[in-house]
DNA sequence: TTTGGCACTCGATGAGTGAGAGTGCTAATT
DNA sequence: AATTAGCACTCTCACTCATCGAGTGCCAAA
């Protein structure tokens, strides 16, 4: 399986050509371009070999190699060298990402807004799976007769709420009480062990409110809170792809942006690649053309990584980009972006 | 001013036709198509006046006519019947519409969403403007040690949250006592009207906190409220834009995306156009082609109007499509988005 | 194992052509 | 004064055809 290192040598140059110049390559402009020392009727044989091992592909009979989905993975996995960004473009990245003001929320989005300008394709990120992360209270605030709001803390100092509707009558002080016993009930519980029993139990009779009433208002707790781990993803920069000549064609233009609309499936994809690199954490997953088992993504690459909030809380962030790119500079834009999504957030939870 | 009355017989025919068909129509076609009891050389005149008029255009020297920006606008003014929408049509978006659950972000996102579906090109949707909306209710609840979250009651039930930082060694009791006494002091005024002095009168020296620490978090409320009139816009399906013939051109529809993606640019215009319509309030307000200032929209239309949140306060919903749209489907599409979302929000504020 | 040479393949480019749809204008008709 | 028939003209679109150039595969020689 592994290559000879002649082999190794022309693969990477090609792969490096192609991405540049997004054209099949052929064996005399390989010559040209790197200093290899043979003729170009070797580097023809060779490339023969490559494309029967499966690492390279002719678009037509008679035009230049492109790397395949094997090549560009052998190229990610074991030739390229990332390499740092210039001072130039980490300032610019730093700024960027340090302008942000204020939540969280915004935080992520400016990193993601960031690392889509910076590498010219769309970004991705993904907050976090909440599931393992605890409950450490729960208020219920009441804003008018049959209106209250939810709030839910998190673990890792991530705060979620939402606006109910509850019995008209229940009074400012009926919620208090029982906002305090959900709370006292369920504080310290994973989220995903938190079941419309547990928020319940211990509670029913306890008070002067007819259980039917109370019902209502625990169902609505209970909701809030399971709506906490509700995964948001925010895909930014779609546009962007229109400009890539990978995608000036119509037809694949408009299937990769109708794909790319439905950030449910993007979302459920990486659910996916997490579970299958749950190895690796911490590290990159990359998921190189056909690899990608979404429709409208064959010319695709996924790379993405974690961003940390604390308390083990992670969330995703990467790039959704065409196969042919960057792949060292792509992956260092990104773990720039990480390292500063990091320390942000650690400076917003103090 | 006014046309003769068969003038506009044959521009509202040449505007139908070229909405259905995208070619630029002949005399010849019309009188097919349209039973005309003419001969084509009279159209031709006809049509000629008309182009002179500045109702039509004609792409070459030798194709039919279309309609220029000021043709479809005499199309839309007073040509044009609106008719209501087929039953079928009508079930699929109450259905829709009423399968969104929950919260009242949920439902508009739920309107834009269908609203781009039905129509097939990009909906749009804008939160209200609050500035004019009085605070009912303030709290700030505490989260943990140097963590606090602002919530913020508008007048028409609105509520909006910020987390926001505050000095560590505050405690529980403080801050209950801060958030009543901003409360009782700019209840009932006018979000506008709020000022870092309003919020902060009448409140130092009153408690046991150093007015430098107090300051910090008066001036966290102060965003809190400021923030509360941020508007949101939204706007779904840009790619479906893609499939439409109009943007088949890859230059025009990377310029369109590109400048769709900029919502913040879209919010700005929105704010415009209400501006200068401000008189019929309540009803369509329409943008053809370059009537639209907005870099990159020579070739579409806006058409909005406004949903009700109640107490007066008002979103928007609408459409952002080709200006060759079928104007009466797409504004009785809208009309009855707008009323189903009515309905809902009324339904959920009871 | 490498190299030079050669025949072959295939896509891109550009020119030329004919068909088709539509126009404007003029002169005759109503 | 309005309408119509007729005709010359214009311009796009689709099609064909030839050519060019980059690249390949393979064979025989080094």
């Amino acid at each position: 399986m592994d290559l000879d290192p002649r082999k190794k040598e022309v693969l990477h140059a090609i792969v490096d050509d192609y991405v540049s110049t997004f054209e099949p390559v052929g064996s005399k402009s390989l010559i040209e371009r790197h200093g290899f020392d043979v003729s170009s009727a070797t580097l023809r044989n060779e490339m023969a070999d490559l494309e029967h091992m499966g690492f390279l592909e002719k678009p037509h009979t008679s035009a230049g190699r492109i790397p395949s989905d094997k090549g560009y993975r052998e190229y990610v996995d074991s030739l390229m060298k990332v390499e740092p960004l210039s001072r130039k473009e980490q300032a610019k990245i730093e700024e960027n990402i340090k302008a942000s003001v204020g939540e969280l929320g915004d935080l992520i989005k400016s990193a993601a807004d960031t690392l889509s300008q910076a590498t010219g394709f769309v970004s991705l990120t993904c907050s976090p799976r909440l599931k393992k992360s605890y409950l450490t209270q729960l208020k219920i605030l009441m804003i008018e007769p049959g209106k209250a709001l939810v709030v839910v803390v998190l673990s890792a100092g991530v705060v979620k709420d939402k606006l109910v509707r509850i019995p008209n009558f229940i009074t400012d002080k009926q919620i208090y009480d029982i906002s305090n016993a959900i709370e006292k009930n369920i504080t310290g519980k994973p989220l995903d062990e938190i079941t419309l029993i547990t928020v319940s139990s211990a509670l029913k009779g306890g008070s002067d409110i007819p259980d039917s009433l109370l019902n209502q208002v625990l169902y609505e707790a209970y909701a809030a809170i399971k709506q906490a781990d509700r995964m948001d993803v925010y895909l930014e920069g779609s546009h962007r792809m229109l400009s890539l000549p990978d995608f000036s064609s119509m037809g694949r233009a408009t299937q990769l942006l109708g794909s790319l609309a439905d950030d449910g499936m993007v979302a459920g994809y990486l659910n996916e690649m997490e579970a299958q690199d749950k190895s690796n954490q911490d590290s990159y997953m990359i998921r190189i053309g056909q690899e990608i088992t979404l429709e409208g993504f064959d010319d695709c690459s996924f790379i993405t990584t974690t961003y940390n909030m604390g308390d083990g809380v992670q969330g995703n962030i990467g790039v959704i980009g065409p196969k042919r790119m960057e792949y060292s500079k792509v992956i260092s834009q990104i773990d720039f972006v990480k390292k500063n999504l990091d320390e942000q957030i650690k400076i917003i939870n103090e």
